[in-house]
DNA sequence: CTGCATCCGAGAGGATACTG
DNA sequence: CAGTATCCTCTCGGATGCAG
């Protein structure tokens, strides 16, 4: 029995953008197409890590979100352009703030890391977690 | 052979936050405690939906990024408490914009969504894309 | 109360091959 | 060039049971 994801939508409403920002690639690809339209194979070049699948599965979800749009030249051989539509431009504004807390904090959060791991490995039988004293 | 993450990482040092941000339940739990410093028990109440399992690996995850710390207090009962550090609180910023964005244009999400899926259901056979004229 | 261990199904995402 | 289809692997995340 499934539970009912539209009930989970109606409690998170903001899972429609959250998923999307999540899904390793959108944010990459938006932040391609703020700089102007792009055709399939450029985004590829631009974002070599990325799959061809997936750059096609991303773009069709960011075109049905209405971020991106998606025209066909029926020209030969095929041209797609991508670009943002101005949902998705409106978008990028506190993305942007995001990923540059995320540029220059993601130090400090590697750092955090480094310690966490090292906090773990010290002296710990197994399945012992960190534990710290109680200040009050 | 497992492609190494390292290397991703120098290409999307955002990455490290982006993960986390996209991974369901994170976004929900600083907001929570962005109120002040909750319990183990009282955070699960504010989420009902989320599993204790899922709960208690998303907040060693936020821990060992540094975002949030943990108090062990050695009583019995036992009892932890949760609350955001610096760093987790400077991100509640650029997180906060980001959900408010969310919850203004998720509808609109919506909306895209559903015109794309009656786009795609109508008159096309099985692997036709909806295919919009070139404007030039 | 706070959580770890285990089992399990569903989905993300990569590699490859094929099409118009 | 711009995809789609298939296969396969790995992780996410829920359910349940156990422990300090």
């Amino acid at each position: 029995m499934k539970i009912d994801k539209e009930a989970l939508q109606q409690l998170c409403p903001t899972r429609d953008v959250l998923d999307r920002i999540g899904d390793r690639w959108s944010v990459l690809i938006l932040s391609e197409l703020e700089e102007g339209s792009r055709r399939f194979t450029v985004l590829r070049r631009a974002i070599p890590d990325i799959s061809q699948r997936m750059l096609a599965q991303t773009l069709r979800h960011l075109e049905a979100d209405g971020l991106v749009t998606r025209t066909v030249y029926p020209t030969i051989p095929p041209r797609v352009d991508y670009a943002l539509t101005e949902l998705g431009r409106s978008l990028m504004a506190p993305l942007r703030a995001l990923v540059a807390w995320a540029e220059a904090n993601h130090q400090a959060v590697r750092d955090a890391r480094q310690r966490y791991a090292s906090t773990v490995t010290d002296g710990s039988p197994s399945t012992a977690r960190p534990i710290m004293a109680a200040s009050a």
